[in-house]
DNA sequence: CCTTGACCTTCTAGTGACTGGAACCTTTAT
DNA sequence: ATAAAGGTTCCAGTCACTAGAAGGTCAAGG
């Protein structure tokens, strides 16, 4: 298969699978005419890879997570803990912008939001 | 005031300041020396900007609200749909990590975490 | 006067994870 | 023969800083 094709399959953008393996996410096969080659292993890996990027994993978590993944006598806790790890980064990254949610939507809340100039969310940028 | 001073005033770090003087968020007056010289407006601005960026808006949204906060004949109804544009995105942001969360906690649940090589994490990303 | 240390300056390069675009080659269809 | 569609590499840009290097300036102590 070539890029294209998996780009279709997996939903990943043909940069971006590039891009992959540019960093060594992936090995594709090479045809003579310097084309890459996917095999089905490959589609799987990527799709792996566009999967925990969709739950937010970085690129190296990803690279960790694969690895686990290959290696058949890894311990499921090597997993769970990077799962739980990422997963708290998660919930403090929630609780930061629902701060900021709460502040900006009591400021919101409080503009009129007409053609006069006060403006209490200008004012409480100002003060503090 | 030089920038160390300020720095500590406004508790951005110094590089940052720099950094928004030469984006042009600031136009600090220079000594004679070449040291940058802040006057108490220029201190007001950092706040103001610190604030800003506290809740989110980007560099450029900063740029905007303060143009607007300088602007004595604005019209608070701009302010408003620039907080309102921004509110939408932050919204946005914590239900994609909301997702996230909830994806994320139940495979974490039901992976045991001991030293056998089954992982329903893996298993969930292998098969989507 | 000299040195030491803290402070300031500019400049370059790196971060993460792509993305856009240029310049060029290959394949397929007409 | 040619045109369109696909592939290749490489370079630059994104965002908002941040690290670090190389060097100038200032205040205090010996």
């Amino acid at each position: 298969m070539n890029i294209g094709e998996i780009a279709d399959q997996t939903g990943l953008p043909a940069k971006t699978i590039r891009y992959y393996d540019e960093i060594g996410l992936i090995q594709p096969a090479r045809d003579s005419n310097g084309y890459r080659v996917f095999a089905q292993n490959d589609a799987h890996k990527l799709a792996f890879l566009g999967r925990a990027r969709a739950l937010g994993f970085s690129i190296e978590e990803c690279r960790k997570l694969m690895a686990l993944y290959e290696d058949k006598a890894r311990a499921s806790s090597d997993v769970k803990a990077l799962a739980q790890e990422h997963l708290a980064n998660i919930e403090r990254k929630i609780r930061q912008l629902e701060e900021m949610r709460e502040t900006l939507s009591h400021l919101v809340a409080s503009c009129a939001g007409d053609d006069r100039p006060d403006c209490p969310i200008l004012t409480d940028l100002a003060q503090g």
